[in-house]
DNA sequence: TGTTTAAGAGACCATCCGGTCTGTAATCGC
DNA sequence: GCGATTACAGACCGGATGGTCTCTTAAACA
C-alpha cells in the first residue's frame, strides 16, 4: 500500500519535529505531547503513523539524523584526494555550522549514543551503524591516501579513524559548554599539528 | 549543627547508590523510588536529607563525581615533570580500568555534561567547573614541561590542553559500542604519535 | 523517668506519560 | 451517490514520578 501525500508529509513533520525536541530536551526528557502539541497534531495522529515511541526514534535515526551526519560528515569524505586536507575541511566547516547555531547542544549522534547506551539496546545499535559508515568512509579514505603518497604506509588507517573520530565526538561535546569559537580554532590548529606529523609530503 | 555518623552514612549510601544509578540509566530515566528501592529506603529518608532531586544530584556531583575524577584524571597529573609521558599514563590507566569495567557506560562527566546541557543549568556549571580544575591541570603541566624542557615553548598549551581532552572525552564514548581494547590501544597509539611530533627531546 | 529530637516510614497527592480505543470528517473507488 | 478507507481528534487508562505530610521509633538529654 502506498504511502499517500498527505500522510508523508505529517510524518515528516512530526519526524522533524522530534528530532529537534529529542535533541535539545533529550529522548526520555521528551515527551510524545511535547511533539504533538508544538504541531497542533493529536495522540490518534502518532499511533496511526507511528506504533511506539521507540519505532518513531528508529526512524527518525535511520532518515533524518543518518541523512544530517551523511551530508554533513562523510559524504564530504568521499572520493577525495589529500586525506588530510579533506578531513581538515570538513570539520572546519561542521564545527563553524555548529558554532554559528545560536541553539547547539552538541554532535547530535555523539549526544544519541550516550542517551541511549545500555538503555536501548536497538536504537543504540542503529546509532552505531551511522558510527561504523562514517569510520569506513575515514579508513577508506586514508587507505587511498597512502596509495596517492599522501600519507607514509605504516600509519594505521583505522588507529588514526578512531583517534580523529573521539576527537571530534568531544571538541563537540566541549564546544557547548566553553567558548565555541575559540575551542574551534584551537582543536583545528591541534588537529593539523597532528595530521603534519604523519605527512609524506609536508607541502605546506 | 552537627551531623551525626548515622545521618552521613545514609547520605553516603544514597549517594552512591545514586551516582551509580544515574550513570547506568542517566539522570532523567532514574526515579528517587529506584533509588530508594535499592536501598530499602523510604521517601521520607530521601526528603529528610536533601530538598530536591535536583540538590541530590548537585551534592552527588560536588562530593563523589569530583573526587572520581580528580583521583582518576586530575591527581596523576598533579606536580609531575614529562607532561606527555605523564599524560600518557594517566589515560592509559584510566582507559584500562574503563576497559575492565563490566558495566562500562562512557565517561562519567561526558554522559552527564551532555545529558544536562541546555536543561539544567545550574547542574551543568557544577559540571563544567570539575571540566575547568582538569583543563587547568592539564595546562599547568603542559607550561611547567616547557620551562623543563619537555616541549617547545611556541606550542600553545591551551590547544593542546583541549585537544587531549576532548579526545579523551570521544574515546570514552566510542569505546562503549565498539570494541574496548582494540580502541584503547589504537588511541594510545595515535595519542602518542602526537605528543611525539610536539616533544623537544624525543628520548625514547 | 519523662521529654525532646534526630531519622526514617509510608500513605497520599497532583501531574505526567506512553499507549489504547472509539468516534468522525474528508476523500476515494465505483 | 454511497460504502469503504484514510487521517486524524481526543477521551480515557494504568502506572509511574517528584514531592508533601503525618506518624513512629529509638536514641540523647536532663
Amino acid at each position: 500500500m502506498e504511502k499517500s501525500l498527505k500522510s508523508r508529509a505529517t510524518i515528516h513533520r512530526m519526524q522533524v519535529k522530534g528530532l529537534e525536541l529529542f535533541y535539545q530536551k533529550g529522548y526520555f526528557n521528551t515527551s510524545l505531547d511535547d511533539i504533538l502539541k508544538a504541531l497542533d497534531l493529536s495522540k490518534g495522529a502518532f499511533y496511526y503513523h507511528f506504533q511506539s515511541k521507540e519505532d518513531f526514534m528508529i526512524s527518525i535515526v535511520q532518515n533524518l539524523l543518518f541523512r544530517k551526519v551523511y551530508t554533513m560528515l562523510i559524504e564530504p569524505l568521499e572520493g577525495r584526494e589529500d586525506p588530510f586536507r579533506t578531513i581538515e575541511a570538513c570539520f572546519e566547516n561542521a564545527l563553524e555550522t555548529a558554532e554559528h547555531n545560536h541553539l547547539d547542544f552538541g554532535f547530535v549522534l555523539g549526544n544519541f549514543m550516550n542517551e541511549f547506551n545500555g538503555r536501548d539496546e536497538k536504537i543504540s545499535e542503529y546509532l552505531n551503524d551511522i558510527c561504523k559508515v562514517w569510520e569506513v568512509t575515514l579508513i577508506t579514505l586514508l587507505q587511498k591516501g597512502k596509495s596517492d603518497g599522501y600519507l607514509e604506509r605504516h600509519h594505521d588507517s583505522e588507529s588514526i579513524a578512531a583517534f580523529v573520530m573521539a576527537s571530534y565526538f568531544g571538541i563537540r561535546t566541549l564546544m557547548v559548554s566553553g567558548v565555541p569559537k575559540l575551542l574551534r580554532y584551537n582543536y583545528m590548529q591541534q588537529l593539523k599539528a597532528y595530521f603534519k606529523s604523519m605527512a609524506l609530503n609536508p607541502a605546506r
